[in-house]
DNA sequence: CAGTGAGCGAGCTTCCGCTTGACTT
């Protein structure tokens, strides 16, 4: 066995450290964690200075018990994770669990894996850093505390299996806030006025010049002025000022850039791009993929240079040190980028090419030189009036990064600038066209998955290996949903200045169509307002932050853990007490108004499946009657007359063959019921409308397509049916589905067949339970 | 697999951060 065990966190970076190490070296991986607080319960011993009662974790026991073997047996024991709070925490349980000799223990840390970092790190061990170990227990006890305190709350004050968190419930706060804002905006518009001029380039060919005017006018009446003063007026250039103007590359990705370029230019969702990015990072062609780091290593940098030369040359390489401003960042690892730079293609699937040349580039524009453009702008004045209208063009003098990468960002009506015209001071200009078109403020945008995220680390909250399942955890408790939102059709007016004419025009645009973003849901906002009502600290967007710079003090040494938790557990635990006794169930009820045929009044609240209107109330003698709203209503902006259709539905239709047929939404949509049997409706039918002609058409259609869907009844008991399914023939027995195989033409099927098909796929029903639990 | 909206009570749910596989449709 070797003399020496290094324990690194990840097996992809034992399996390359073990090749710069000699035979003396053996490496293993703790796969992050090895141990947590106990998994029932709370943990943490409340009577005993808040003890943590920490268990070696169900999926780790088998990497224990073989990392205990190993060390054993080995005469040191190098503790190698990551330098921040976290790693060291890791390498204080490896010691700890692992009941390692102090004396042969060593804690090393490398932030390059290349043979010269990894030796220089062996030269200088040092101890485990206990401060550092404290500030993570702080860490880990607070969140345990808040989660499994407030949880509790919502499940006996709103629904049960609901969650809350000093991540997760601040990440849904900004999405419901967002909501609102979105809800109470009013746009307001103004006239923006722009002109097409006729103009002769200094070589004297006709040229055009768009121009627009530097004013707004807030009014119809004031741009109608400004166009009647402007018939007839003469235009001259007033002044051409060109400038200089540079633009630098942006810094190298992080988890969080990674996700949000990944989501805009290649349309991936914040999971997606950390799964890919797995994979690139476990065949060795990129670097650790969660980091918040923006640095590169001096290998890096030395091997970028050499492709940029090898490329562009010498002059479009810049050499640059990124630094990381973000709040908490840790940076225990490099920036994400490719291992090797001169790898500019890999092999790998689509998604992972993709990406691949995604973190290329980025990474290689970052240590190339600026941008140099030229800014032109040319000024014309009107004879008419004190307006100036304004010519923008752009010119790139030298490409420089941007001959490789350009970050795209979340705005997308920004217009590119082109190349103007060579023109010359004081020359006229004729107007060939005036345009005064009434422009509207736009909507703050939704949050998206990598905006999300971006906002998050902004406010520090979240770490790089939390983004995307934070994300995950918020939809799946149903705060909030991914979703589309059509155009809305809006209708603006348009006043054109032709010919010496004015014309008046009323036209339409389609806006604020939004594709794939987070909407909050009705359980979302009752949780987020009871929350920030009564546990406003925890909800508090500067929170994470605070108790941050606490940690910091731990990590210093200034102040005791347990003592920082005993002030804050002592201040939390009595409001969630009061909150017990004294808070009502929040259903989120509304009281719309009144239903105008019976008089009773009509509300919403969320039931017991789920967000619901109501006519009457539970006191009154007179049951009242329900309906569930539809997905794309929320409690807090349905009006009256929404709730009222809804009470449209079911509708009797009339008789079909002696049996009643009703019309209903459902979960998959508008359906027909009739005689036990549902018949979706097709989109272009109206369940308002739809007549009982058309639905005994619609059941009729679907009989039909039934009777086409049943190739063959086999077995005695007719327990074997072939079907034709959508991934082609199949059959079923005892409600499972089992496959053909293809070598078999289905009408030649025979019971016998069938059941031996049954033995050899087996009956097992698929465990959902499992799958989900992780 | 589309309906449902009384109420009681047993037993369960839940956090954030480190890290990869095993699982299926």
């Amino acid at each position: 066995m070797s003399k020496n065990l290094v324990i690194v966190e990840s097996p992809a970076k034992a399996k390359t450290i073990e090749k710069f190490l000699g035979s003396d070296y053996q490496v293993m991986s703790s796969f992050g964690h090895i141990r947590d607080l106990a998994e029932k319960g709370i943990g943490i011993d409340f009577e005993h200075n808040y003890k943590p009662l920490y268990v070696v974790s169900s999926d780790k026991k088998k990497v224990v018990s073989e990392l205990k073997k190993a060390a054993k047996e080995a005469e040191t024991v190098w503790l190698a994770s990551d330098e921040d709070r976290e790693g060291e925490a890791i390498a204080w349980h490896l010691f700890d669990e692992l009941k390692l000799d102090k004396k042969k223990t060593r804690r090393i840390v490398f932030h390059e894996i290349t043979k010269d970092a990894i030796v220089k790190a062996i030269e200088n061990p040092r101890e485990i850093d206990d401060h550092l170990v404290d500030a993570q227990q702080a860490r880990r006890v607070l969140d345990r505390i808040v989660g499994f305190e407030l949880s509790p709350v919502l499940w006996k004050k709103v629904k049960p299996s609901l969650s809350a968190g000093r991540v997760q419930s601040v990440a849904v706060r900004l999405i419901v806030e967002r909501e609102r804002e979105i809800n109470n905006f009013v746009a307001e518009s103004s006239y923006r006025v722009n002109a097409v001029f006729q103009a002769v380039d200094v070589k004297g060919n006709p040229a055009e010049l768009k121009a627009e005017l530097q004013h707004r006018f807030s009014n119809k009446e004031d741009a109608m002025a400004f166009l009647e003063h402007s018939k007839g007026a003469s235009f001259s250039i007033s002044d051409i000022v060109t400038k200089p103007a540079k633009k630098s590359p942006a810094p190298p990705f992080t988890t969080s850039t990674l996700q949000q370029e990944a989501a805009r230019k290649l349309g991936f969702s914040v999971s997606q791009t950390m799964r890919v990015a797995q994979t690139l990072y476990e065949s060795g062609k990129i670097t650790y993929m969660r980091t918040d780091s923006v640095n590169l290593s001096d290998l890096a940098l030395n091997t970028s240079r050499a492709e940029i030369t090898s490329m562009a040359g010498e002059k479009y390489v810049k050499i640059r040190k990124f630094t990381t401003n973000t709040k908490g960042a840790q940076e225990a690892h490099e920036a994400i980028r490719p291992t090797y730079m001169n790898a500019h293609t890999i092999e790998g699937t689509a998604q992972e090419k993709k990406l691949y040349d995604l973190i290329w580039k980025r990474t290689i524009a970052s240590q190339m030189a600026d941008a140099e453009l030229e800014k032109t702008s040319v000024f014309i004045n009107c004879s008419c009036n004190q307006h100036q209208f304004v010519a923008t063009g752009e010119v790139i003098v030298f490409d420089g990064f941007l001959k490789v990468y350009l970050e795209s960002t979340d705005d997308e009506d920004e217009e590119a600038a082109d190349r103007l015209p060579a023109l010359k001071a004081n020359q006229s200009l004729k107007a060939d066209e005036i345009v005064a078109q009434q422009r509207f403020t736009q909507k703050p945008p939704r949050y998206g998955e990598a905006s999300l995220v971006r906002k998050l680390e902004e406010l520090g909250i979240g770490r790089p290996s939390t983004y995307a399942p934070t994300i995950t955890t918020i939809q799946n408790r149903s705060y909030v949903e991914k979703g589309d939102r059509p155009a809305e059709k809006r209708t603006f007016n348009m006043l054109v200045l032709k010919e010496g004419k004015i014309s008046d025009k009323i036209k339409t645009e389609n806006t604020g169509a939004e594709k794939s973003k987070l909407f909050p849901t009705d359980i979302g906002m009752v949780v987020n307002d009871f929350l920030t009502e009564y546990f406003p600290t925890i909800l508090n967007y500067n929170f994470t932050a605070q108790v941050e710079k606490e940690f910091d003090s731990i990590a210093d040494g200034k102040i005791n853990w347990v003592s920082s938790i005993d002030k804050f557990y002592k201040q939390f635990h009595p409001v969630v007490e009061d909150t017990l006794k004294n808070s009502e169930r929040q259903v989120g009820e509304r009281i719309l108004g009144t239903d105008p045929k019976s008089g009773r009044q009509i509300s919403v609240k969320i039931g017991r499946f789920g967000p619901v209107a109501q006519i009457g109330t539970a006191e009154e003698e007179e049951k009242p009657v329900f309906a569930s709203l539809r997905k794309d209503q929320l409690i807090e902006t349905i009006t009256l007359e929404d709730a009222l259709e809804l009470f449209k539905l079911p509708r009797q239709l009339g008789e079909f063959e002696g049996k009643e047929m009703t019309v209903a939404i459902g979960r998959f949509g508008p359906y027909i019921r009739h005689d036990g049997s549902f018949y979706s409706l097709p989109k272009t039918d109206d369940p308002l409308s739809v007549a009982a002609e058309r639905a005994i058409s619609i059941i009729e259609e679907k009989r039909e397509a039934e009777k086409n869907k049943v190739i063959a009844v086999l077995g005695e008991q007719n327990e074997y049916q072939v079907l034709n399914g959508r991934f082609g023939p199949y059959f079923t027995f005892e409600k499972n589905n089992y496959k053909i195989p293809k070598s078999i033409d289905p009408k030649t099927l025979t019971a016998d067949k069938c059941k031996e098909l049954v033995e050899q796929q087996g009956t097992a029903k698929p465990k959902k339970k499992g799958f989900r639990k992780k």
